[in-house]
DNA sequence: CATCCTTTATTAGGTTGGTTACGAAAGTCA
DNA sequence: TGACTTTCGTAACCAACCTAATAAAGGATG
């Protein structure tokens, strides 16, 4: 690469900095003394290396104090930039941010999962490079690439766990065969993680709170962040809350769990029940075997937004269900907050914050200690791609990476 | 105190020695060096620093490896002593445990809980003088007190969020006043949590695994354990297992959820159902008015253990209820292990533990990724109470605490 | 059994990432 | 204008590690 060697020093505390002055977007050397714990001395140290790499630029003048006014800082947005690859059940999201987090670049297509990994990675790869391209990203610029993914997957291997969306992905190198193909380190990771993560980034919530995230597309996943940084787990397979079960008597799941989340409040489920309901399946043009239930879901929200009494009422009942495992994830996590994000959530999200908003404060344990507040995605349907691409961004800067090496994305070929 | 300032420097790093020291019961310069990656020059001078606070001793020669023998270390145990004091429904237990954790003394007694705090807490702080003085600990050795309840508290304050056991102990200082009472610095913690950190001090999983523990007495609670830490949360008012819902069609309970577990796994739900078994309840001899549900709920378990097909199945089926906690606890947290703690499974934990295991291997979302394991208690009936005087060893000894001030004890008077 | 080799433990000195102390710069206030 | 306040950089120092050399305690070997 041609940018300088990001981390020629004290790399955790460069890291910290630099997260304080993105999450305040401007914020003086003062306030990262105060922030931080150290002293003026050293901020002022940092924040040159920091100006020395180009990451981070002066901003005018603070508000007068009676002294020396304080001199703001700033990122230098586009210093560095990252790039977000999703992989649905049916569509592919590709997103270019910049070291704000904010998307500079996006595409999305279709039919890419259904293909065996070794015919879809290299066109994923040529739709990056081209995003790369038409957006006039210069590559050296490009921290890397961050996929993903649903399922239980193995992170540090760059493989998924489960043979979905077809049998040729199962325990197929993903992540070192893109980063070959694209020249360009890649990381793999839950799309419910990334989410979780890109929310936090991008200012849905106090940096400081713990809090979680339940992403819906086509299933539900979640995250939850503590400290800035994603809870782990053993191998990173947490918060997995779309099959945890809401009902001992309910029925058989695949994934060997009954009464699970998903198949009461997910979207194919709710598409089921619309289907169920004498006449809405009709007045909504469902089609029953159409296997891209999400336009289907989607239209199920558009209905329930402009009135219709059935389509409310089941979108209602989905967010009943999820209120019950948002109080299980405040139960089990002690939460500040909680993220609704992901494309399920974009069409009617202010319903489904209304009625988990209201479940949440009725039956959250520890609701005595403090209030759990529902909050609605600041990054919409693509907050998995746009979390992606934050995972690299964060693991590259503000991680200061002397972490295991399960956080190091595969390095390019 | 007259023991020497013990975090005279490094406090982190030592502490990181010691409780490795601690882990591995014995262990040497070299292995220690490996573990935390230090370089055997800072072993050296860690290691002579925690003899000169008589905190670790040398124990003879390692195994013959063709040079120099390595040195063993150890713990010293008697170099320090802590308290946990354990406050139930009906029960008060108090141990002392030495430094590796170890039971020296134990004591308890009844009726406690049911006092407003002014007359409980010198009564406790009487008791924990005298067990120190029969137990002929030296009281400056005594690094601190833990003190453990159950339901929502506030940790910093240390105070109690329920007005539980009786509305008078609702937001009372109660950590500070023995504090006062006792002349020691005293902890306030919840019940399941202490269980969870002193099954890992005394060895029940793997050190450096995530694991959860879910704590049955009166009621349930649970606990996780990340990289040798207690997971917090927000407000250290996590992991609260025995509030969630396994069933959203279930009945109110007062805490304000639906279906929550403890109303169909725990003691008291246990005894109500054998009550309403036909002949159960005149064979077992219960008594539908006591108040005391726990003697009833061990009759149970004994009876169950004796073949009672009756009685084995109201057994099986709370394990089996407790099988979906303890799913979906690992599906949240992704924990290699769950550690079943506390009086209630003191009686019939065999059981339990063999139900349990059976569930999570049938639904774990993740067990693709890695099984996850259910361990029996290494501390048995009086785990919280231990964990509370570990909870207070960790505090001190192990974890450095430049960490914030809410992990540190109320200092005495 | 004296010598050599291997491995462990300690000592000496260097590097890193912080600290405190102080002074220069840049404003406000009287 | 001059006194005062506050910010920010420099210099000197310190804690916690590191590397390299050395001492100590065995086993193997001629």
């Amino acid at each position: 690469m041609a940018t300088s060697p990001i981390w020629a020093s004290r790399p955790k505390t460069r890291g910290r900095v630099l997260d304080l002055i993105r999450a305040a977007r401007t914020i003086t050397r003062i306030e990262l003394a105060e922030a931080t714990g150290l002293t003026g001395a050293t901020i002022s140290e940092v924040v040159r290396e920091l100006m020395g790499d180009g990451l981070v630029v002066e901003a005018g003048r603070g508000a007068p104090t009676g002294g020396k006014p304080r001199t703001l800082v700033q990122l230098n947005p586009l210093a560095r930039y990252s790039v977000g690859v999703q992989l649905e059940r049916n569509t592919c999201v590709i997103v270019v941010v910049d070291l704000a987090g904010r998307q500079v670049a996006r595409t999305s297509f279709h039919g890419v999962a259904q293909m065996p990994p070794q015919q879809a990675l290299p066109l994923v790869a040529a739709q990056v490079d081209a995003l790369l391209t038409t957006a006039a990203v210069d590559r050296d610029k490009v921290l890397g690439v961050g996929l993903v993914s649903y399922g239980p997957q193995d992170r540090r291997a760059g493989v998924l766990l489960t043979p979905q969306p077809t049998d040729a992905w199962l325990d197929y190198p993903v992540a070192r065969r893109l980063a070959e193909s694209l020249g360009l380190p890649v990381l793999l990771d839950n799309d419910a993680a990334a989410a979780t993560i890109g929310e936090y980034w991008l200012g849905a919530v106090d940096p400081r709170s713990t809090y979680g995230c339940i992403y819906m597309a086509s299933g539900i996943g979640g995250g939850v962040v503590v400290a800035g940084e994603l809870y782990r787990g053993s191998s990173s397979n947490s918060v997995e809350i779309g099959h945890i079960s809401i009902d001992v008597n309910g029925e058989q799941c695949p994934c060997g769990n009954v009464g699970c989340l998903e198949n009461y409040a997910g979207p194919s489920a709710l598409v089921r029940q619309a289907l169920a309901t004498p006449g809405l399946a009709q007045r909504l043009a469902l089609n029953p075997t159409d296997a891209d239930f999400l336009s289907e879901f989607a239209r199920i929200g558009a209905a329930a937004n402009a009135g219709d009494p059935a389509a409310r009422g089941l979108l209602e009942q989905s967010a009943r269900y999820l209120g019950f495992a948002a109080v299980t994830m405040a139960s089990l996590f002690d939460v500040d907050a909680i993220v609704l994000a992901g494309p399920s959530f974009a069409v009617a999200g202010s319903i489904y914050q209304a009625v988990i908003q209201q479940e949440v404060d009725r039956r959250t344990f520890a609701r005595r200690a403090h209030r759990v507040r529902v909050v609605p995605s600041v990054n919409g349907s693509d907050a998995a791609a746009i979390g992606g691409a934050v995972l690299v961004l964060q693991s590259e800067l503000t991680l200061g990476h002397p972490r295991q090496e399960d956080a190091r994305p595969v390095p390019a070929s």
